[in-house]
DNA sequence: ATGAAAGCGCTAACAT
DNA sequence: ATGTTAGCGCTTTCAT
């Protein structure tokens, strides 16, 4: 593969012309200028960025902490985020993490030692002090609420969506919820677990343990939790389920086994996935493009400017009242 | 930030040795790895692999070409190459395209130019001609039949299971059929276009223009389809789409105005997404993920094996039989 | 306006 | 077993 050195030999120039004639420089002749560029197009010449990068000390690359591509939560960020970057024309280093730690700090070493300008991290396993220390080396980007002067962050208010969720279904004189929800432990889950217990604590209803379930992701999952609510004695009238997929799962098991929704079964979900509108779900749009969107865009102005401020953005959420409510 | 040239002085050996033991060399002593590894640890020192990448001529990444992150099917083959990548420590360099051929080229150029180690290709606009002249850089996976002795390749028989799908059609008497595809023009639409008419002409059936339904992706497209449908004078009996989210949009607009699946249009769908399960549609599963594993692994066992040869793989498909025939 | 030369941080061939 | 040193391909002073 041809080099610069190549190119400044062949065109009659010293690398130093070269390079600036690659970097569109100034001070430059148009006949050297063009000495050069005709050399570059004859030998199909391309700069080598790895040298590039170990000199700048920039990769024009940003990383991406995912847990899983394949769920619609982490897919809708996703997709806001590769928009973006499309049209910035930044590059992806896309690690699905499955919430592994190690890959995490893979990562985050990796924004140490500059292979990656910056870090957008869509959720994590490792605490946000651990990754704080890492903001030294770039700018990092939160897709959930974090409080910090280090790190920005976009977010919904998930405790405020969970809230007015309660307050639909309370409003309908539901004193029996539960909720379905991922992973337990999150900070969303938990602010989400706060909102629920606080409404009902308000409503004077005591929360009961067996109508909450966790770790449920998937249709199938959902179609799992009729069956176990099918076998209760006391069953719950209402469910709140984080993610139109798994309430599609839930209305269609329901349905099957001659429960009516919302009559016997009321469900309020969230995220307003196209799936939502098909099964006619009353949903709550968490604005999940919007966020991998904003995360990105907070990206390139740290990236672009490293003095701008680190900000704390909340997008509004929004009720969509369909059916099954 | 430290550099190897800090740790070898501080721990008094020399740059080469500090190497030696950050690539575990043989031929260090126990005495001197140790003093190594201490001011490493006590540096909390990390390499510069932009540094390394540019020396070795490796980066440890590969490109991934898709089209759209969010589409179900490219999903399903991305998140299939992510389950194995996370496997075999890769890191993954996305771009989506959205068929943008300037973006293909983009990464083209990174495997040229070293960047990537080799590249997995879902889908593209450029010409594999065009792709093909890349291919001396680095391997090349593609995600659809090609046919050529430089490129590796994974597919499923696009031809054939759109064949069996009509197979299934004509059984039942259909005769009056149509189709839904998304692009019109790759070539997997040539194909199924081709087993389409084929299994017609077979039949001694004329193909219907005005049925044939392109550019169709969403579940909102599906509603679209369906409603262009209810307004023809003479009805397709039986539609083939290439995608369960838009059957499920197809289905439940249908529903909605009166139609009843499958006596007054039957559903043959693609890809046996989880949603198929959800709306019982009778659908060809593609082993989609499949797809991204095995190409994953072709390019793995290339990259590690340059002699290799190229190989093209051919994944069985599957059909469930479910109540939209 | 142009060029010479000094690195960027690392690996590996070579010498000892 | 260990160290010295020559690059990898590029950008960027600093001269001129």
């Amino acid at each position: 593969m041809a080099n610069i050195k190549d190119i400044a030999r062949l065109a009659g120039v010293s690398v130093a012309t070269v390079s600036r004639v690659l970097n569109d420089h100034p001070y430059v002749s148009e006949a050297k200028r063009a000495a050069v560029q005709e050399v570059v197009q004859r030998l199909n010449y391309s700069r080598n960025v790895n040298a590039v990068h170990l000199i700048t000390g920039k990769t024009n690359m940003v990383g991406v902490v995912i847990p899983y591509l394949n769920l619609p939560y982490f897919n809708s960020i996703m997709e806001g985020i590769a928009q973006e970057a499309l049209e910035a024309n930044v590059h992806l280093l896309v690690s699905q993490t499955n919430y592994a730690a190690d890959k995490e700090t893979e990562l985050l070493n990796m924004l140490k030692i500059k292979q990656i300008d910056g870090l957008l991290i869509c959720s994590r396993s490792l605490k946000w002090e651990v990754i704080e220390a890492y903001s030294q080396f770039g700018p990092i980007i939160a897709c959930e609420y974090i409080e910090s002067d280090r790190i920005s962050s976009v977010h919904i208010d998930h405790y405020g969506s969970f809230r007015l969720a309660m307050q639909l279904l309370l409003e309908k004189g539901h004193t029996r919820i539960g909720y379905c929800l991922g992973r337990g432990h999150s900070f969303n889950s938990r602010n989400r677990r706060r909102a629920f217990s606080d409404a009902l604590s308000s409503a004077g209803v005591p929360v009961r343990e067996e109508w909450m379930f966790y770790q449920i992701y998937s249709i199938e999952d959902g179609a799992e939790v009729v069956r176990s609510i099918l076998d209760m004695e006391e069953r719950p009238t209402a469910l709140l389920v984080a993610g139109d997929q798994v309430a599609a799962g839930i209305i269609s098991e329901a349905v099957k086994n001659g429960l009516r929704v919302p009559e016997d079964l009321a469900i309020v979900s969230f995220d307003n996935h196209p799936i939502a509108q098909l099964f006619d779900i009353t949903t709550i749009d968490n604005r999940l493009v919007e966020i991998g969107r904003t995360a990105f865009s907070l990206l390139l102005k740290r990236l672009q400017d490293p003095a701008s401020p680190v900000e704390h953005r909340e997008l509004p959420f929004r009720l969509i009242e369909r059916a099954t409510v």
